[in-house]
DNA sequence: TTGTACGCGTTATCAT
DNA sequence: ATGATAACGCGTACAA
């Protein structure tokens, strides 16, 4: 900076505001150094500005999994709002672990992020110490069901699970199967079937049948899951898979067997990926906002960032069941 | 930092080594200091260490997008092994444009990263020069037809799509289609479809119809490109797509339609997707080491972070033709 | 509109 | 094995 201030004939900190707070510099002088920043090929040093400031512009993002598309699509979202801020997003992936996100959360601590963006309402004792001692703004993702540490974008994962078991019950099935990530530990999963069997509870029938997949689960899990249910509860009539990831595997899986859908037996995930309107029959899944989620997340924490202390927002995007050819 | 040094009764200096080079301190004194850390809930300020030691453990990594799943896996590799040893990744997503991907690089500079990994060998000549004037070590993946600035993981695209269409040529095909991304602007795509074609050649066969997707591309992108090509070309015996997430779909469509799969057209992909065994028939297509390159790419990383300079390496993964019932 | 003095929290260097 | 001192490169506060 000292260079480029000799090399435009200013002081250092006339080079400084032309990079922070160019509007208090005249034109004359913005544009000789700005000449000299291109010319000298000039690049602040990030670390040492945070310093003097204390604002690092970097803002954190955990989430479950890059392997499934919802959350790499709420990602991109976020990553695309901040950078076009200047702000740079941290990312990290728990693993559908708490333990996995409080190492996260203490690592990157150290980084002095300007605010985080958290996957769910739950997490571990010490991540809550620790994120509230922090200070920043925190938005968690994903959930409305529970109470937020601070603002939150989601959905109520119970509401859109009894959603659709309503939808099926008025269609008239009866004997329902529930294939999804293990309920103990993830709480999205846990909620959905929540709702899904609170709806089934209200209309007077049994409990749905559970199997539950490892996390990460694959394609693969999903035709497992599928036929270990099958084989636990023969007379199932439809299957509510918790992602789409798991009841498109099931669905290409009866195709090839010859099993018809929906007339042998119903299929219905959650998530509506890419793939659940080019498969035959199409699924009947409910759709999620993925990425508004990760943009409305971004846009509430630079609001808080540039606005100074907000209200603790609450957003709620909703959900869409979407009835198709696979019921 | 110092008040951590007063609770322990020593020097903030000793409070920095017990941080970093933990051998240099008497282990009395360092149960001291850790207590103290650990009571005072000493968090260090990452930044400050950096301007200080102007190392910044942190690595950048360029990646065209996160709605592939290869690309999704290779990051969570990359992020995985550099985590362990203490490592942050910045991730970019370039969005297939080398525009983009020369915007990240300069922003990122600014982060001072102790090193990038790229995707392709190819770079905007502002970005070359940023890059080699920034001195950092360089890890460019998915490529090694051609020449890297520092070391490279990655395989060859070209003899990938050669080999696909010796094994498809030596089957009997002779009429050949290709759906893929922009060849003017995908260098991997062009890549394959390089090889691909040069087999044809070599075998004095009629060159593929060539269908053109945007990018990034979509479920549906694969459908539309391919019934795009059957129009253009209705005698084609085999399609190639430029990835498994264009071939599922359209391999789906001609279930859909009652289009024999490989009876009516035979049908291929690129990169070996999750999905690719559980359609019907299973996919032909060619297995691509996403997450093992991202691994190689971090220790090759780690290694010339922490050996020093060393060899320029170059580590080929190589691919793997899996013929399968689709062809 | 521009410049000067100082401090941000840490590590490197040298001394003890 | 430990401590004192001087950077690291910048922004803030204030003065001119």
């Amino acid at each position: 900076m000292e260079d480029v201030a000799r090399h435009a004939g200013v002081s250092a900190q006339t080079v400084s505001r032309v990079l922070g707070r160019a509007e208090l510099v005249s034109a004359a002088t913005r544009e000789r150094v700005e000449a000299a920043i291109h010319e000298l090929n000039y690049i602040p040093n990030g670390p040492a500005r945070h310093l003097a400031s204390s604002r690092s512009r970097t803002v954190v993002a955990i989430i479950p999994t890059l392997a499934t598309s919802v959350y790499a699509e709420e990602v991109s979202s976020i990553m695309a709002v901040l950078e076009k801020e200047g702000f740079t997003t941290l990312l990290g992936n728990s693993d559908h672990s708490l333990e996995r996100e409080e190492h996260l959360i203490s690592s990157f601590l150290e980084r002095q992020p300007d605010a985080f963006i958290l996957t769910g309402l739950t997490h571990s004792p010490r991540a809550m110490k620790l994120l509230s001692s922090s200070g920043v703004p925190i938005v968690e993702t994903w959930e409305t069901d529970g109470v937020p540490i601070d603002m939150s974008v989601g959905f109520s994962n119970i509401d859109a699970g009894r959603s659709l078991a309503e939808v099926l019950i008025a269609k008239g099935y009866r004997d329902f199967g529930f294939v999804g990530g293990r309920l103990d530990i993830e709480p999205r999963a846990r909620q959905r079937h929540q709702g899904f069997a609170s709806a089934l509870a209200v209309a007077g029938l049994r409990p749905a049948t559970v199997v539950e997949v490892p996390a990460p689960a694959s394609s693969l899990d999903g035709v497992i899951g599928f036929n270990q249910l099958r084989q636990q509860a023969p007379e199932t009539e439809v299957v509510f898979f918790s992602a789409d990831g798991l009841a498109i595997p099931a669905l290409l899986d009866c195709q090839r067997r010859g099993i018809k859908v929906p007339g042998d037996i119903a299929i219905c995930g959650f998530g509506d990926y890419d793939l659940a309107t080019i498969v035959d029959p199409p699924l009947t899944t409910v759709r999620v906002e993925a990425a508004k989620m990760g943009t409305a997340a971004a846009q509430l924490i630079l609001r808080r960032l540039k606005d100074g202390v907000g209200a603790k927002q609450r957003v709620d995007v909703g959900y869409r069941v979407l009835v198709r050819g696979s019921t």
